[in-house]
RNA sequence: GGAGAGAUGGCCGAGCGGCUGAAGGCGCUCCCCUGCUAAGGGAGUAUGGGGUUAAUAGCUCCAUCGAGGGUUCGAAUCCCUCUCUCUCCGCCA
């Protein structure tokens, strides 16, 4: 969520912000309902102010043992007019909420402007792309026929999009994502949590995914709903929803790995070839909780943890700052990385990492006590990636392949497959 | 699933129709005292929002004692619904 007093101070800036992002803001709209919030405001804490008062002294009077008849006369229809002042109230209150929870994030001044994902910027590339004297096989080709990935019979459970893995295949997924975890922890000063897959709507609400993408989600039909996380950001970062932190145990580092649920609704016919866009997938999700002065310098550090998985992996990946048309709801700034894929002669997004900067925070009502005044201030959030451990998967296999379609296991990965050096058909 | 108890400020914990935005304690901040340390004395210390303002300074008003309804001139206190926590029983990995 936006800032409310920027909207009303500076709401020109503000649209001028979202218009980068793609998002015409109907300024004489927000300000006419805003004009109204105002005045009635106004008038219903007025009369809750003559309520108040004209109690106590009822309460006063009656203590001296007066009549108070008159003064109940004087105030009968006081609540009558007080309750439709407030329902008044709630009503503009709540299309103002709507809106306010519909705005994205504004774009950090560093991002470059741009429509969608053709105006992203490279900012470096590390390694080259894989190169092989044979033609290369994509991960589903190799997969299929080392009897490791089985799309038959995952759709034969549970329709398109999801998958079943077997054997050392099933094991290298497992092991990427216990590399992952070990590297965070150990290397970067992650603490490991272990979170909830099923969250409530609060959750959902605050860090962005509701109200405008419940049909991104898998949902309950409990009431109120709860819902299948399409991240762990979501579990990890609403941690620390409605807590006033102490400085000295920030900033606060959290790593989790967990299954990702995603409908993706609107992706129809997209990457319906194999593991690259699934219903469910796995994920190493690091989430950072700063000051605000220490938001942009965790991005860089965040980025970073999520490029040392790729580099000790020894896959070749490209760093893209994206965009104001490309990022997503609540990010101010985004980097992704981009691992090479030679079955798709492509590079592919693997990560992504947001600063978002008070946008989940004043939604979760995260606060941090800043030493400086002693008051409460909204915490920064981050998110990343560090990575996607399915397409982690795919990258391995499509970049690790040999010329008979065995797959050699990367180095940091071996004591995790038991020494096992080379993935055949064995 | 059944029975009971509970949910109050950064934390602990009183209050059980008006004098309570909330006693007391802890913690924290500032000051004093003590030649260090330990201890002692004093003052202050909830959050969000509106209005006013150059001001995130003051002043003032409103809201908030798990959430939402209700009763009442007036609710932290009474009633209803829900959520969560704890204890016991059942069941279960």
């Amino acid at each position: 969520m936006l800032d409310p007093r920027a909207l009303r101070a500076d709401i020109d800036t503000v649209a001028a912000a979202l218009k980068k992002r793609g998002v015409d803001l109907d300024i004489a709209h927000y300000q006419s309902l805003e004009e109204r919030r105002k005045n009635l405001q106004k008038s219903t804490q007025d009369l809750q102010n003559e309520r108040n008062s004209s109690a106590k002294s009822i309460g006063q009077a009656k203590s001296r043992g007066e009549d108070i008849q008159p003064l109940l006369d004087a105030v009968a229809d006081l609540g009558e007019r007080l309750n439709q002042a407030e329902n008044e109230l709630k009503t503009v209150q709540n299309a103002l909420d709507d809106l306010h929870m519909g705005l994205p994030n504004l774009p950090h001044p560093s991002v470059p402007e741009g429509k969608d994902e053709e105006d992203n910027v490279e900012v470096r590339r590390v390694g080259e792309p894989t190169s092989f004297d044979f033609e290369p096989q994509d991960h589903v080709a190799l997969g299929e026929a080392l009897n490791g990935l089985d799309a038959a019979t995952a759709a034969k459970l549970s329709g398109a999009r999801f998958t079943v893995m077997r054997g050392a295949i099933a094991r290298l997924h497992r092991a990427l994502a216990q590399f992952m975890l070990d590297t965070h922890t150990a290397e970067h000063g992650y603490s490991e949590v272990y979170v909830p897959y099923i969250v409530g709507p609060d959750a959902m609400l605050g860090t962005g995914q509701l109200p405008k993408f419940a049909d991104d989600a898998f949902s309950t039909d409990d009431d109120p709903p709860k819902y299948l996380i399409p991240t762990a950001e979501v579990s990890l970062t609403n941690m620390v929803a409605d807590e006033i932190l102490d400085v000295a145990t920030m900033p606060h580092q959290y790593v989790a790995h967990t299954p990702c649920f995603r409908r993706e609704a609107g992706s129809y016919g997209r990457d319906m070839r194999g593991m690259i866009r699934q219903h469910q997938f796995d994920k190493v999700e690091m989430v950072h909780i700063t000051t605000p002065h220490d938001g942009e310098a965790a991005l860089d550090r965040l980025t970073g943890h999520a490029e040392v998985i790729l580099q000790r992996l020894g896959l070749p990946y490209r760093v893209m700052l994206l965009c104001t048309g490309d990022m997503g709801f609540a990010a101010t700034k985004t980097f992704d990385l981009e691992v090479w894929l030679p079955g798709q002669q492509s590079y592919r997004e693997i990560s992504s990492c947001s600063l978002v900067g008070d946008f989940q925070a004043r939604r979760m009502k995260a606060r941090w006590r800043n030493p400086d005044n002693n008051k409460p201030e909204l915490v920064h959030t981050l998110n990343g990636s560090g990575l996607a451990v399915g397409r982690t998967l795919v990258a391995v296999l499509e970049n690790y392949q040999q010329a008979d379609g065995s797959i050699r296991v990367p180095e940091v990965l071996q004591p995790y497959m038991g020494g096992l050096t080379v993935i055949d058909a064995a």
